[in-house]
DNA sequence: TCATCGCAGTTAGAGGCTCTAACTACAGCT
DNA sequence: AGCTGTAGTTAGAGCCTCTAACTGCGATGA
């Protein structure tokens, strides 16, 4: 599991055990997160468990927000990371959407904290939108087909007359209208399946995902 | 704005007073969800709102769970009325599609507080999920073809070996296939959008939801 | 080596929440 | 007109987040 700080390369051995601490709570805030969800996540718990008494984990968040915060960033590092690798493994889109289901399944409760309900006022710090556009950037390689394509839809044409993010990235406009069309549909199987609202229906979301993927 | 319990038509002034009180409950639930998400919705809050001091809610609601229940029905509820009512006056499913995101987008809380994030453990109550087997059973319908429409794709196959849910209804596997792919590709989209993870792009999720739902 | 200073962890407590228990007082029914 | 049930009250237990003030240890510099 990825983790926001290379725990060991503290210098000073005050620094190695900050974050060693940082992350022992991460650890159980996750397993709080698993098991019912995000609000119910408790500093005051995770304290407990630790075997300190309460206000002693604010020397180490500055409170509930800023572990979440830690969190999330720690969840899109870690989609990141899986997104990256089975690309440079050379992947299809398709493998790819299985690959981030699998991702997704293995911790529900990690993916929906990054793409479930926000809380209406949050707005995440820089660092962690940056590691959320490497994600799309990846994606616009994978979508990628000749460089000269052809706009081939109205909305193609609309995406080509403003590039808005992306526009430094050497893409055509079906390829981003691909990398957006592969990145809402697998977002829609995962965010209903894993509410569970795919379950009474009784097939398996891989293969409606996979076939949602193959033609894009 | 639809609410479960038919106000006006308890018989006794008592029921008459409770139902009044109770609707009035749920409006103040409404606008502090849609502030601060269901995170923030406070029994305490309302209750001094309102000119009651705390405990007297429960008369009304066994508990904060029960409350939210009721929300989740009433936004179930609405969202049902809305999809039946446009096929009703007889729609496209673009046109279907839109009229979903725009009942989503003037009350995205109340959208994410059926397909965002779930409590891990919740089960929805019967009535509750009768309702959405009352959307889908419109959506089989708007995406409707030939009754002897014959299988295009593997998926299809699978769904025609086993149709699980919607067994009962008259719909070919290629209608199951588009209803689902409309559903899977509606909530991607809209998922995202009212997360917030697409304004950064720069671009109409309106159009891309249009051409989604277009080519089935 | 030893004094100092900073930081980990403590308790106390304010103020919020959910929810239960016991009580009062009023409104509707017979 | 009296009875009864129910809406509302306060008190309080037990959670929570987070602040303040204090203690005591360990790393660091003279």
């Amino acid at each position: 599991m990825a983790t926001e700080s290379v725990t060991d390369a503290g210098r000073n051995p005050r620094e190695r055990y900050r974050a060693q601490v940082r992350d022992e709570v991460k650890r159980h805030a996750w397993e709080q997160i698993a098991t019912a969800g995000v609000s119910a996540l408790s500093l005051n718990a995770i304290a407990k468990e630790m075997g300190m008494s309460g206000p002693a984990l604010y020397r180490y968040f500055a409170g509930r927000d800023e572990l979440i915060t830690a969190l999330i960033r720690d969840a899109y590092r870690s989609l990141a990371d899986t997104v990256r690798a089975a690309h440079e493994a050379g992947t299809t889109v398709v493998a790819l959407a299985a690959v981030i289901r699998e991702w997704a399944l293995s911790d529900p409760q990690r993916y929906l904290l990054i793409y479930g309900t926000p809380v209406p006022g949050y707005h995440a710090p820089d660092d962690i939108t940056a590691i959320s556009d490497e994600i799309l950037a990846v994606l616009l390689e994978v979508c990628g087909g000749s460089p000269d394509e052809q706009p081939r839809s109205p909305f193609d044409v609309v995406l080509g007359l403003n590039r808005g993010w992306a526009g430094a990235l050497p893409a055509s406009s079906p390829t981003v209208h691909r990398a957006l069309s592969f990145w809402t549909r697998l977002q829609g199987v995962l965010s209903l399946e894993l509410a569970g609202h795919l379950t009474p229906l009784g097939f398996d979301p891989g293969l409606l995902l996979a076939e949602e993927v193959a033609d894009l």
